[in-house]
DNA sequence: CGGTGGATTCTCT
DNA sequence: GAGAATCCACCGT
């Protein structure tokens, strides 16, 4: 699969970009070593045009702004299957003894398996060598199932909201 | 300049 | 089902 080098490909609304991003690959470069999942789960988010949010103080929203510059939307990419293994091990932060297998299948667990953090906010997807995106074929509107957000029994009277 | 709460997740009850 | 872990942008004083 080829690299996504064309910017134009963001220009679009985030509802449609959430709905292209739904399968294509995502690669983190983290010193030499990559790790590439499929993007399994977007969400339009709601305004903002950071990529990076540090929520919490624990862990990190990982955001991919669409449309242009002046018109701030973004995709919150909310879960992602790993491909080169079929998990990626991250040690537990609650105890270190705990190997825990993580998924990928959660926003804040998403981005420590991606080792994804500050320091990636603001960085262009387009041109960076540490985390970008491969295209891969678009899903057919069949395999689009929009529904609610993953594993938000918490998020009480909110869960319902796409 | 201190207080507060948030786009989350894990653990224990 | 509730609380904790833990950082920082933002607000009120």
């Amino acid at each position: 699969m080829f690299r996504i080098i064309d910017s134009r490909f963001f220009v679009i609304s985030a509802v449609e970009l959430a709905r292209k991003l739904l399968g294509k690959i995502l690669v983190r470069n983290i010193n030499g070593q990559l790790i590439k999942v499929k993007i399994a789960a977007a969400l339009n988010n709601r305004g903002g045009c950071a990529y990076v949010y540090l929520i919490y103080g624990m862990y990190y929203c990982f955001n991919i702004a669409s449309s242009i510059k002046g018109d701030p939307q973004g995709v919150l990419i909310r879960a992602a299957e790993p491909l080169d293994h079929h998990t990626i091990p991250v040690i537990s932060l609650h105890d270190e003894k705990k190997k825990f297998h993580y998924y990928t299948n959660g926003p804040g667990k998403l981005c420590r398996a991606l080792n994804i953090d500050i320091s990636l906010n603001h960085i262009d997807l387009t041109t960076s060598n540490l985390i970008y995106l491969e295209d891969a074929p678009d899903l057919s509107q069949e395999e689009i199932v929009i529904n609610k957000r993953v594993n938000i029994d918490y998020a009480g009277a909110d869960k319902d909201r796409l």
